[in-house]
DNA sequence: TTCCAATTGTCACATTGACGACAGTTTGTA
DNA sequence: TACAAACTGTCGTCAATGTGACAATTGGAA
């Protein structure tokens, strides 16, 4: 992959965007790349921290599972988006595991890099402290929707931001996700069969479209409207 | 309120224990003593932060509105736990509606102070990092809970959480918790009536014993082994 | 082209849990 | 002691949703 082509993608992303250059340059110029194929494991659940992360094509699948062998996802982290700092921050386990989504392309900026950054040079700090809000402030929506909104308001609300992800990586200029009804399911924490009654009333009010494995956004203000909370 | 009472509080919260003596105690010193009455509001949702909180006595309640004005309950927030932070450093607004349970004291560390120290110092910074990180997997784990766990479960859970609580604050050495089946279904986002039944059946399993807004912890264990995930 | 795996569409059925209703109990207060 | 407010215990009803089943469709690989 072409360093410009990474700077792109990491440009397009709201908190490696307001980096100082500086800190900008010297982050991505430590980081190495890593490929991942679909289904494989970046870590686990309890895992030891050994770096910092950031998706450059694919998607990484963050999900914990029930005793009972039920994936329960928290979220798919899409191209641009930094992840893993938690552990590395405060030296306790990884949170959740990390699997590839698809044919998955990796920045890794390694735990000692990472360590030394932030110690090195104070600016860092801040920074790091604003990703963490960012974390926070993400996690308290999540939880409002699951807790105030019907599963259809769930569902447009991730049709959304799904979109929002398609969006900001600009490489394709299209209203189509591609996302199975079964991994929609499961974002929502709900069951294939609820999931297609769903969409099929929103394909009836002609805000989506669906195809065989792909959904067509047709109304993206309706989709935002239905997710309010 | 004694200086000596407040840093026993304040010595109980592990967040607070952890600190450099002399950060702790330049933080101790340069708060104010807040009081405020049953049900009276700290802050509102989208409210701009004022400071850095830390609850001493009674209880902070955070929550959010659905637009039909039913509760969302995230959590109570009880004695020696600091909270606020995520406002302060991001700039964005608060992200819950703070509502006093009962006659409550906080400490209140202003804005600018806390800037003022974040700024003057690096230590600081690493410590503040860490609560952040505290923040996300606490709000990590409720999401757990919430997904893998029955009601019975998520129950289970906060009882277990309410009672450890308790036990921090060590004041009283007693295994009752003063909460209403109503507050207990708020936490949950549950109802009263399924909230009852449950907490029937875990008298009649001998772990808990009902009483007129109380409840009676008869075997922690217990509690903890139907909450795990 | 043919076949297989993945995906979708749809149904009936069982379960969970919210909600309204109402009676009974406890506590604090006048 | 009497009363009101808060809290608890319990029912029946109804809507939402998980689940198993099975047929139909689609796309890719042999």
């Amino acid at each position: 992959m072409q360093s410009a082509e990474v700077n792109y993608i990491l440009k397009q992303n709201p908190w490696f965007a307001s980096l100082p250059e500086n800190l900008a340059k010297q982050l991505q110029q430590k980081c190495k790349i890593k490929h991942l194929n679909d289904k494989q494991i970046l870590h686990q659940k309890n895992d030891m921290a050994d770096g910092f992360y950031c998706v450059l094509t694919g998607l990484i699948r963050a999900s914990n599972f029930t005793l009972e062998g039920k994936e329960l996802v928290l979220t798919w982290i899409q191209p641009g988006n930094w992840f893993g700092e938690i552990s590395l921050i405060d030296g306790q386990p990884r949170t959740h595991d990390a699997h590839a989504e698809g044919a998955t392309t990796l920045l890794m900026c390694p735990k000692a890099v990472f360590d030394f950054l932030l110690s090195e040079d104070n600016q860092w700090q801040i920074h790091i402290m604003r990703l963490l809000c960012q974390r926070v402030r993400a996690t308290f929506s999540l939880i409002d929707e699951t807790g105030c909104l019907s599963l259809k308001g769930q569902l447009c609300k991730r049709l959304s931001l799904l979109h929002k992800g398609l969006e900001e990586q600009q490489h394709t200029m299209t209203n189509e996700l591609s996302i199975s009804q079964d991994a929609l399911a499961q974002l929502i924490h709900s069951s294939r069969q609820t999931v297609n009654k769903i969409l099929q009333s929103l394909q009836t009010e002609q805000v989506i479209k669906l195809r065989y494995g792909k959904i067509v956004i047709l109304n993206r203000l309706a989709l935002e409207k239905l997710s309010q909370i």
